[in-house]
DNA sequence: TGATAGCTGTTATGATATAACATATCAAGC
DNA sequence: GCTTGATATGTTATATCATAACAGCTATCA
């Protein structure tokens, strides 16, 4: 068992499930599963955190799939473009869906102080924003949201 | 009348009272509000959008008021951390705090056309995030949300 | 078989951000 | 006055993140 977000899992599940629930979407989709998207995948379930895109690259690089920076940006582009992956703006780093499959708009508790990420549920836009951009005629398309904050990992170790 | 966020208003009108309140909260908090930092706030209120960190740069160059990254970096990372600007993580872009003064967590609807930003209202953490934030013991400090989708300018020039 | 579409390999560069250190300014306390 | 500490600025250099552009490959299909 390893942490997931801030609990502990079944690691080697759900890395199983992420590449098996990835590999047979797109299958369904008529997506090209490519080694190199499908190990970035891995990359990204192995580590279970938010990693930037060097950092991938660095064992893509390692495994033979790619060395230069543009290989890394296209494998986790696809990721991320069909679900199976999600951009961190704030960490610039690049995270395996916790959901891969359902739809859903992600929300992010981001550590400050180890910059663990876990995934949770967002209510996009049922509340005041969504009543204020139908108000503005602004038509949401996606929303990232993400909370900055110590996880209960850090708590004792931080001083506010 | 130019554009503020989606619409129209006094501009030379905010332009002042941004400056000003700046002014005001700094000497009442004993903030040093130095012609740099006062400045990058006009800058950014001056142009109403998100720009980036270089573009704030040139102005400030041109003005003799310091010709290398960390001058603006410096001065727009006071006017964040104080509430007079915030920063749009998605677009590596700083934009003027729309209500500096009050005590808000800020949302943005990004324009993914015209890259315009306006600022909305957020209820952070009142939904399901929140909650799930307490389930975990993890503590949010600082929450952003950012929207993207098409603004009422653009709308009629988007194909989706 | 040649046309198209999508993916990969590579070079080069652009864009964003910060580390590190020197200097300056100013107020507080001796 | 002088020292000290805190804060801000100036500057060089570099780190980090991201993409444009183009060449070549592979599979599919008319």
């Amino acid at each position: 068992m390893e942490t997931k977000g801030f609990d502990t899992h079944d690691h080697a599940h759900c890395m199983r499930e992420g590449v098996n629930g990835a590999a047979e979407h797109c299958a369904a989709a008529g997506l090209q599963f490519t080694p190199a998207r499908r190990r970035a995948l891995e990359i990204l379930l192995e580590q279970h955190r938010a990693m930037g895109a060097y950092e991938v690259l660095d064992v893509l690089r390692a495994d033979g799939l790619g060395s230069q920076p543009p290989v890394a940006y296209r494998a986790l582009d696809f990721l991320v473009k069909h679900g199976f992956a999600h951009r961190i703006e704030r960490l610039n780093a690049f995270i395996a869906c916790a959901h891969p499959g359902s739809d859903h708009s992600p929300a992010f508790l981001i550590c400050r102080s180890c910059d663990a990420v876990a995934e949770g549920p967002a209510d996009p836009e049922k509340g005041l924003l969504g009543k204020a951009a139908r108000d503005a005629g602004f038509q949401i398309e996606r929303a990232v949201v993400e909370a900055v904050g110590v996880c209960p990992n850090c708590a004792d170790e931080v001083s506010l």
